[in-house]
DNA sequence: CGGAGGCTTGAACGCTCTCAAACGATGTGG
DNA sequence: CCACATCGTTTGAGAGCGTTCAAGCCTCCG
């Protein structure tokens, strides 16, 4: 299971697992859990034991400030591993919650440890993993520093349609895993697909507020840069948002592979 | 060297190494080159091959908006290695600048990924350092997002002196790696230390025009948290200053060991 | 059908930016 | 040693973007 998460976020780009690599992932026995939506998974500040794998839903990452306010630190996507950065953390530094209903495979952090240890292939990976998830965060912080509100939400809306894109791997073994909430599953491979997520959690993730992204979206509507569908969003004018957000595609690879993308460049997660 | 460093990264938190470890460690032989202040180490986009240790001197890694704008996305202090966010890449995603006169230890990334792969522990700590890195981009994020300017420049002072700080293990054996330009010599072990640095290297950092860091910075100096010495600056009232960041000391560690601080919380670099 | 939560819109405020100009420190060449 | 050039700092004025507060509306769900 871990190992289809990696194959998955990895492509073709990371080393060759031997069978033995096979046998130790193979070793690695999660829990699974599900949760209804909107429900705390973690709070911040609760030890930090697991390694989480999304099998289904969508999820988020948080800290809460000082004066009430919240960030959302990353949105996270089936076939994608939440907890990398407290790998070697003994705390946990930010919440998890759900948007719609979720269910995690739960992973010993010890024990994936443990099994990086057993073979240097894997820890490559492992290594790749958090390297990448960092080169993600840095584009997300430029972009939060130097970049408008407009700006923000076009490459947000992008991005989104970009990484439930590349969860479409998942989707044979899976179902159609956001079809439930956020994608008619009918618009699942469209290219203009239909996104349902509240304003409020859009504004948490781009440090904006959500009036203030409403006022944003009302305008890409009157410009019929997007469309809603009751309270979703479809994107209507793809290359009219890339030109907004400063989008910049695939101008950074690894070994061959089209990325994920954050910021203005894009990146594998 | 590279072992002095991740010693001193990490404390005492670290896995014990063996003496196949040293020795594994002991045969990676970095190259070491010096570069005049204000100097381009590396553009953006250029191959990726090295990992840098910072012997003496400051620098900082950077990222070049569309717009001109700049965006300083993280300062390095001697001790602290460089490239590890693209470690898995094979494209530079930032460029890097020297400061005042720096000298840097080059390691072969595909050396260093090689040893890592001989030793678990290697690996461990390879991974732990770059998941710290991580969670401070990731309160850096946070502190861009939803800080005000004021926050985020008194931090950013308490973070240097911080990590300045940090900086001394190194000093026995390589001097007075910093008093060239930043601090005096006499000032380094003070609780107010001098520093100088460009307001303009400030405002890149923190996502503000330099305008307005001055601005905000004369305030200080009229509220007696910081006063100037030329065009450096000391810090007069740490707690007052840590009031305005909302600092919050020591509330994460890791194996018992005090930690590296951005954002509001504290981490290990 | 009623309530709750999210969306929409308006008005006013304030933080930070841009532009512009003067000042000061530092270093260089005559 | 002085004159000058250059770069960083300082300060003011004005504009813009995004926020807060507040109210009304729409939708979905129980």
């Amino acid at each position: 299971m871990l190992l289809n998460s990696i194959v998955g976020c990895l492509g073709d780009a990371g080393p060759q697992l031997s069978k033995q690599d096979h046998r130790i992932l193979d070793a690695l026995i999660p829990v699974q859990r599900s949760f209804g939506r909107n429900t705390r998974v973690f709070d911040e500040d609760q030890p930090s034991d697991y390694l989480l794998l999304v099998e289904r839903g969508l999820s988020f990452t948080f800290r809460h400030q000082e004066d009430g306010s919240r960030q959302i630190i990353d949105i996270h996507f089936p076939g994608e591993l939440v907890g990398l950065d407290e790998l070697s953390l003994s705390d946990r530094l930010s919440g998890l919650m759900t948007l719609t209903e979720t269910s995690f495979l739960f992973f010993r952090k010890a024990e994936v440890l443990e099994s990086c240890a057993q073979s240097p292939a894997l820890s490559e990976i492992m290594i790749t993993l958090v390297s990448r998830g960092q080169a993600r965060l840095t584009e997300r912080m430029v972009g939060l520093a130097r970049h408008s509100a407009r700006q923000r939400i076009a490459h947000f809306l992008l991005e989104v349609r970009f990484r439930v894109g590349r969860g479409h791997w998942l989707r044979s073994a899976q179902g159609a895993a956001l079809s439930s909430a956020f994608l008619k599953p009918e618009e699942l491979l469209r290219p203009c697909s239909v996104l349902r997520m509240p304003q409020a959690v859009i504004a948490d993730t781009l440090g904006l507020s959500s009036v203030h992204v409403n006022r944003v979206l009302r305008e890409f509507r009157e410009r019929d840069l997007i469309c809603s569908c009751g309270h979703g969003i479809s994107l209507s004018d793809i290359e009219g948002l890339k030109d907004i957000a400063g989008w910049e595609p695939g101008e950074h690879w690894y070994g061959g592979q089209p990325v994920m993308a954050i910021g203005a460049r894009c990146f594998a997660s």
